[in-house]
RNA sequence: GCGAAAGUGGCGGAACUGGUAGACGCGCGAGAUUUAGGUUCUCGUGGUUUAGGCCGUGGGGGUUCGAGUCCCCCCUUUCGCACCA
């Protein structure tokens, strides 16, 4: 073979992998299956079969994680890469609506092209273990994992999930009874009923109150446009629906939510243990927002009433001088005053009709309306007015809080504009008082003016300090730290029964039902009395009816009410007949997410019919802390990774898995990008269309402005990767995504760059044939030490490289080693063997070919990677950099086991070097064994 | 506003715990092969310069014999959160 014929190459060994199941993964229960070899799960986030299908962008984490797989079966592990498709949801679904086709029949078809696409790219994954989470073989392990998770509660003492059937049990024996206010209390509270007492309905509302899942009526995400409710993770910023950008109310409705706040401080506290990229981890910390303070009841004046709030800063307590509840907060009504409900309710109306947006665009100026009801300050016994403003959220906290203007720059705001007393409680320090003292210009003592009149400042002291004005007849603050006053109130507190120490969460329960026909549906059936029961396991999965009109009940109207797709399925779906009564099934369908937060483990054991995934094969391949490297994009950061991460923990608390995480290692890649250009109208024109000039850019003679920006359809910048395999082949194309840059960072796409690699690969063939009559170069003889001892170090620094991911230096290297071998009469073996391994893993098709051509007649898929020797890596001269005063003045050569003295002498033979030196005494010299001599004089 | 990450030649990017800045590739320049273009090969390529140097990793300070790397201040870009009490 004279010529490297990509095409020829690629294809033979795509079919000869295919033939041979060179990738089968071969896993307990498996014939041939070795259990001493380490095993390695690798895994992509897998992607939702899109119409538009690849473009050279997408690929790019998968050719990642194929390098590692390859990687990792020539170390001698077992290892696992699979892929599927996250086929329900949104995405799929509008597209469905748009060709007017059943989505089915547009996932399964999108499916079939972008397998194609995906083998296209010699991607090592076992096909055998494909997956859609579509097809009812899978989906009915959904249902059964919502099964599980609707079946259990949470123990708080034994901080775990369980299944109720236990607590039903535990209230039967008398270990625990019902309180006073409905809650679970041990055996002897006071006042506390027994289970036995309960009648049956009572009994049926006080488990469903526990479950994991449950309907509930509080106000959620209503998005008229997409027909359907949303997750608070499915909102934007501006309070859109991250999905087609439709507007999305706020809205009270009866939905199911799973109770994933009950897992907030795990979800937390175990993230300290992933090797995760640090900001994902702080991602996540935010979105569940643990804030630690304290509960503080304030009783209303001339009323039993009591309003409850959540404070960070229990030491400020001296300092509320009034309250503000939310607009929608329950005990409105029931202390506003009767002269001032007319402007409440204005006031009430107005927040409502507001949408997130409007609230958004004036957060600076502050709102409210006097209730004309009093609560007491629990310190200070002082009467302090109850406000209502809309910069209080009904969904944080108790949606009340206590205002301490002085040191809350909110409160702070709203006092100045309605004219409240801010009385400080904090004394600011120095540093604070100074800076403002300076913006503002003042000359007098700063701390005394601030103490007279805190507004003489635009700002307000938030910071901790020391206490100030904090004292009564029971409890003083006063000259305690911020940490040291919380505790002392705080017990104060509690002795007087007015609080206690609160954590509080920011993560809410996860919205769980849609009123979308593409999803699972839920194995749920709601009795005419209201009653739920769950679909029997063994009828399991509860399949999606076939209907004509899938399409959501979609509007412009924020009134409109939610209507289920599956209210039009036909009756003999909807309605199941149970011991005689007519029970209708749940209309709602799962979340997007559902599917995908388990799909990992269905991989392991796909075709299993008896279990979501074998015992043993989940223990083998999720151990040592679960999938060894996950590999995906960083917008997966919170919803996804925070979901899969609840349902596992689930999962384990029931024991059905074996590790409390499911991914030990995370790692985001980055995102190709390329040029966009815009003619003058601002429209995007094709990219592969513009002609540069004199570095200027024209469309069919316009001039364009040119951007830059995620490759896609909407900046018309795509490019296909079916053109680069034409031109360059399928090896040159993952090559020299992976030589672009690293992995994890963002880079541009510049196809004139490709030749590069390219040119690599055709040297590297061009070292093994002869130009001329194509036979092999390669010889038997020994290679030089210096190409013997560069050999060694690709192969060390390579492994390294391999480890981190870091493949554009590993290419790197081979680039080297490869441009060393060019001058060489032949090539020899004991180099040429360990480079095509070193290959493999990065241009697999031609690294096979050039191994059957050494004379193998297997696949180096599980060939052993490359040692290196140590001993190869001694140079026998090496460089030393001399430095006078610190400035380089150039090297010398000596042993590598040269010491000080050597090096000296030979710096100071060389005139150039003496030269810096005349006249001066040589103060000091610092000698770095093998790297530099520094050399102090004056 | 708060938080995080990043700023290195004409371009993509190297540089492990402070120790020869710019590996490797693109582009560019010169030469060789070729009828020519392309391919291929060799050499060169941070800036400046009086050829000894001098200046260079966003800007300004600092620590150190020595700073792209550590510390402080500032600028720019990207991302995340956003009245979270």
């Amino acid at each position: 073979m004279s010529k490297y014929d990509f095409q020829a190459i690629e294809q033979k060994w795509q079919a000869y992998w295919a033939q041979n199941a060179t990738f089968r993964a071969l896993g307990p229960g498996d014939e041939g299956f070795d259990a001493s070899r380490p095993k390695f799960f690798v895994l992509d986030m897998f992607p939702y079969p899109s119409g538009a299908g690849l473009h050279v962008g997408h690929p790019l984490g998968y050719i990642g994680t194929d390098i590692v797989a390859r990687y990792k079966r020539m170390t001698g592990h077992n290892v696992l890469h699979p892929m599927g498709f996250d086929a329900f949801g949104l995405p799929a679904e509008q597209y469905a609506i748009e060709t007017g086709v059943h989505p089915r029949d547009t996932t399964r078809k999108n499916i079939a092209n972008m397998l194609r696409q995906l083998k296209a790219f010699g991607l090592s994954y076992d096909w055998d273990r494909e997956l859609a989470t579509i097809e009812p073989d899978y989906y009915r392990w959904t249902q059964w994992i919502f099964l599980q998770i609707w079946g259990s509660w949470y123990d708080e003492e034994q901080d775990k999930a369980r299944p109720v059937a236990e607590l039903e049990q535990a209230l039967e024996a008398g270990e625990y009874l019902v309180g006073e206010d409905g809650d679970l209390v041990s055996a002897g509270s006071e006042g506390a009923r027994t289970w036995q007492s309960l009648d049956e309905s009572e009994k049926r509302e006080f488990i469903d109150g526990r479950r994991l899942a449950f309907i509930s009526g509080v106000p959620v995400n209503w998005c008229p446009g997409l027909g359907t409710v949303l997750a608070n993770e499915e909102v934007t910023n501006d309070g859109r629906s991250e999905r087609g950008n439709f507007p999305v109310f706020k809205r009270p409705l009866r939905q199911w939510q799973l109770r994933i706040t009950a897992f907030a401080e795990r979800l937390i506290r175990d993230l300290d243990d992933l090797d995760w990229p640090e900001p994902v981890k702080l991602m996540q910390r935010n979105w569940v927002g643990r804030s630690r303070g304290a509960s503080v009841e304030f009783r209303v004046a001339g009323s039993d009433e009591a309003i409850r709030v959540f404070t960070t800063r229990p030491d400020t307590l001296f300092g509320a001088t009034y309250m503000v509840l939310a607009p929608e907060h329950p005990l409105v009504e029931t202390v506003t005053v009767p002269d001032q409900r007319q402007a409440v309710s204005t006031y009430q109306a107005e927040a409502g009709a507001r949408s997130d947006v409007d609230r958004q665009a004036d957060s600076r100026t502050k709102t409210g309306v006097f209730t004309g009801a009093f609560a007491i300050n629990p310190t200070t016994g002082e009467e302090i007015p109850i406000w209502i403003a809309d910069y209080v959220m009904m969904g944080y906290g108790t949606g009340a809080i206590m205002a301490v203007p002085c040191h809350d720059s909110r409160d702070f705001e709203f006092a100045k504009t309605f004219s409240l007393p801010i009385v400080p409680v904090i004394a600011p320090d120095p540093k604070w008082l100074a800076q403002q003292a300076e913006a503002i210009k003042l000359e007098e003592d700063p701390l005394e003016c601030y103490l007279a009149d805190p507004t003489v400042f635009p700002e307000a002291f938030c910071g901790q300090g020391t206490s100030i004005n904090s004292a009564n007849r029971e409890v003083s603050l006063n000259d305690l730290s911020t940490a040291k006053a919380q505790q002392r109130i705080i017990s104060w507190l509690e002795q007087k029964g007015l609080g206690f120490a609160q954590v509080q969460y920011k993560l809410r329960d996860w919205l769980f039902s849609r009123q979308r026909y593409w999803g699972e549906p839920f194995p749920v059936l709601h009795g005419p009395d209201g009653r739920i029961q769950p679909v029997p396991e063994s009828e399991l999965p509860v399949v999606l009816p076939e209907m004509e009109d899938f399409r959501p009940s979609a509007s412009d109207d924020p009134e409109a009410e939610p209507k289920p797709s599956l209210g039009r399925a036909p009756e003999e779906w909807r309605l199941v007949e149970v011991e005689g009564q007519r029970w209708e099934r749940e209309l709602n369908t799962m979340p997007q997410w559902a599917g995908s937060c388990w799909y990992y483990l269905r991989f392991i054991d796909p075709h299993n019919s008896e279990r979501f995934v074998d015992r043993e094969k989940e223990h083998y391949w999720m151990g040592a802390g679960g999938v060894d490297l996950y590999v995906g994009g960083v917008e997966h950061a919170v919803l996804h990774l925070l979901y899969a991460r609840f349902w596992h923990k689930l999962l384990y608390d029931l024991g059905h898995v074996s590790t409390s995480e499911p991914f030990r290692r995370l790692f985001n890649q980055g995102y190709i990008q390329a040029y966009a250009f815009q003619d003058a109208r601002g429209v995007y024109v094709p990219a592969s269309e513009v002609v540069e000039e004199d570095g200027s850019f024209y469309h069919n003679g316009q001039k364009l402005t040119r951007s830059y920006g995620k490759m896609g359809k909407s900046l018309k910048n795509a490019v296909a990767p079916d053109e680069m395999f034409a031109e360059y082949g399928c090896d040159t194309l993952r090559l020299y995504e992976m030589y672009m840059g690293p992995l994890e960072t963002s880079k541009p796409w510049i196809t004139r760059d490709i030749v590069g690699v390219s040119r690599f690969l055709q040297r590297v063939w061009r070292n093994f044939f002869d130009k001329e009559d194509g036979s092999l170069l390669v010889s038997e003889e020994a290679a030089s030490g210096e190409i013997r001892r560069l050999l060694h170090a690709t192969i060390k620094q390579v492994t390294h490289d391999m480890e981190t991911l870091s493949f554009n230096t590993s290419i790197a290297r081979l680039i080297e080693l490869n441009n060393a071998l060019v001058g060489l009469d032949s090539l020899p073996r004991e180099v040429a063997e360990p480079f095509v391994l070193m290959l493999a893993p990065l241009v697999p098709h031609l690294a096979e070919e050039l191994w059957q051509q050494l004379g193998f007649t297997e696949s180096l898929a599980y060939a052993p990677w490359p040692d290196f020797d140590e001993r190869y890596l001694v140079k026998e001269e090496v460089e030393i950099a001399i430095q006078i005063m610190g400035k380089m003045r150039g090297t010398v050569c000596v042993a590598p086991d040269a010491v000080e003295d050597d090096v000296r002498e030979a710096a100071l033979a060389e005139e150039k070097f003496r030269r810096h030196l005349d006249g001066k005494t040589i103060r000091k010299v610092i000698f770095v064994p093998g790297r530099l001599l520094n050399i102090i004089a004056n």
